[in-house]
DNA sequence: ACTCTTGTTAAAAC
DNA sequence: GGTTTTAACAAGAG
């Protein structure tokens, strides 16, 4: 499930390389997974990705044509897997990975897009739910627009967060879930975050304190940082753009971890469902 | 065979 | 009528 540090990770690696080489080539396996935008290879063919930027979970890929721009989105199994030309070569073509994914291109590979320089992107995703789209300016700007403020972001402050809360009947669970208010968090890090900061995640929004929102506000905003430091959590299927896994997994507090032993208090962790989602807690230290 | 998995969104329910 | 909850999507694991 990648979640904004894996989307991140994702977006730093193909800063590095993709950025300025030229498509010379595209085959699109699954229509869907471009929106079954009939032009997506007229579009794209012959252009340059000049620059990649994220927003929460989205990634939104600039090209040096006018108007033309791409917005990505992995949803649970979208993989960005990179091969370089001299990969192609060593390994006779076929593609090493490290596993999960030995060779290129896989079952589940539904774009792939070929650089001048003889590498390729390869765009997998078992449950198609992921997707490659071109789009203009002004679809760019709608779908930032539709997003709210990033945890790691300066603006994420706490009354911007009580603000978030305030009134809100719903879970603590479903209010940090909504990427409308809060872009980036998803299943795995909205369940840390409130083991962190002692909340159990299926509390009413509006009842939380004051000092338990300013709580909540330094979790989020920790627990993300930390996994980006220590290259996302691949808890099923996330792998980076090399096919490596991320290594925040053995650092999960909850998620994951029914039935075993809270590292903070010994009790066990129980799971249940909170937004319709499988939720992590500790039922004796979060409150 | 049946249940469970989740990000987003549209539909349904409140 | 705005807010909240549920279902659908897809395909695989157990």
């Amino acid at each position: 499930m990648p979640e904004l540090p894996e989307v991140e990770m994702v977006r730093r690696q193909l800063e590095d390389k993709i950025i300025n080489k030229k498509i010379i080539d595209i085959l699109v396996k699954n229509f869907k997974s471009v929106e079954n935008n009939s032009s997506f290879i007229t579009e794209l063919k012959g252009q340059k990705i000049t620059s990649i930027n994220r927003i929460g979970k989205y990634l939104f890929l600039s090209t040096d044509k006018t108007n033309l721009y791409i917005i990505a989105h992995l949803k649970m199994t979208g993989r960005m897997i990179y091969v370089s030309y001299k990969d192609d070569i060593q390994y006779g073509g076929g593609h090493a990975l490290s596993k999960p994914q030995a060779k290129q291109p896989h079952k589940h590979t539904r774009i792939i897009l070929a650089f001048a320089d003889g590498s390729h992107l390869y765009f997998n995703d078992m449950r198609k739910f992921g997707y490659m789209k071109i789009v203009t300016k002004d679809e760019v700007d709608s779908q930032r627009a539709s997003l709210g403020r990033e945890p790691i972001s300066d603006d994420y402050t706490y009354e911007y967060l009580e603000e978030v809360l305030k009134g809100r009947k719903t879970s603590v669970k479903a209010a940090l879930l909504n990427q409308g208010d809060i872009a980036g968090l998803g299943n795995i890090y909205v369940d840390e975050a409130c083991w962190r900061s002692k909340i159990r995640p299926d509390r009413s929004a509006e009842d939380l304190s004051l000092t338990e929102i300013k709580k909540l506000h330094k979790s989020t905003r920790s627990v993300l940082q930390d996994a980006i430091t220590y290259g996302g959590t691949t808890f099923r299927d996330y792998v980076d753009t090399n096919g490596k896994h991320g290594n925040f997994t053995d650092k999960l507090a909850v998620f994951g971890r029914d039935e075993e032993e809270c590292r903070r208090c010994g009790s066990i962790i129980e799971k249940i469902r909170v937004a319709g989602r499988g939720t992590h807690f500790c039922p004796d230290c979060q409150k």
